[in-house]
DNA sequence: CACGCTGTCACAGTCAACTATGACACGGAG
DNA sequence: CTCCGTGTCATAGTTGACTGTGACAGCGTG
């Protein structure tokens, strides 16, 4: 599966698990009409409670990208795509505010914090082939 | 004071305080050999309790950062300036890492994520104005 | 000496997140 | 129909962060 939690990241696990699916929507990698993972599965991949995927999923159905097929499970809405698309860039936009803010506050000038972003550039890069690769 | 914490950040209230410490030290905000805000004093203007604020000193003193005074309270330790320099960068490169590989994950490549860099730095720039003004 | 400031410790209580179970109704597959 | 997998609900327990309060020893100032 192409989900990842680590319990002291800061954000709750169901709040990782909300924000994981919406990206996972957004980049087709989980496209309109599929099933997502059953609670159950998805619980055990993450080695996480059930009700912390329910909860999750909760949310997911109250936003309206996930949608109850009764008996079966739950699936992708079918206006998610699109939605899920335009709200992914502002959930980064959030987190890199906040970020960059700190740096500043830190005292690094806009330079200074640009070198450092190109710095992890790199390493971000392979992190992602090695996440494709192993998929 | 420059202090200001946000309860529903992720971070911890007192973690929070730490940084930002740190972060006045590394700027010479806060000298080497003056005195860091009273407990109480602290737990007033930042709205939070004594308990939590001690909790950070704690830790700051345990990192070298303060030194105990007694009787007196918590000065700038000597090195303090050198120190909080260097680990202010690490600090911010940890969460901007994070950040980052959350965007790529979202499915946004390097370019976009510029541009929302980008597009975030005035506003980053106008709160730093803002800031400073202030005080 | 008495007062006020400092940090520190101890307790109890609240709250949110997470875990651990058990139970239920629904629908597909055999 | 029976079995199994689906989501959902209820209950209870644990943990960590935060709050609220009270008390203590040290030191400077009056």
């Amino acid at each position: 599966m192409f989900l990842h939690v680590d319990p002291d990241s800061g954000l709750a696990i169901y709040d990782q698990i909300v924000r994981q699916i919406k990206f996972a929507v957004a980049t087709g990698a989980l496209p309109p009409g599929e099933m997502a993972p059953s609670v159950r599965e998805l619980a055990r991949e993450l080695t996480v409670n059930l009700n912390t995927v329910s909860k999750a999923y909760q949310q997911l159905q109250v936003e309206g990208v996930l949608e109850s097929v009764r008996g079966m499970g739950l699936a992708v809405a079918t206006g998610a795509l699109k939605q899920c698309r335009a709200e992914r860039v502002t959930l980064v936009q959030e987190r890199l505010h906040e970020v960059l803010w700190e740096a500043r506050q830190s005292g690094l000038d806009g330079d200074e914090i640009q070198k450092l972003i190109a710095a992890e550039m790199p390493a971000i890069d392979k992190k992602l082939a090695a996440k494709l690769k192993g998929k």
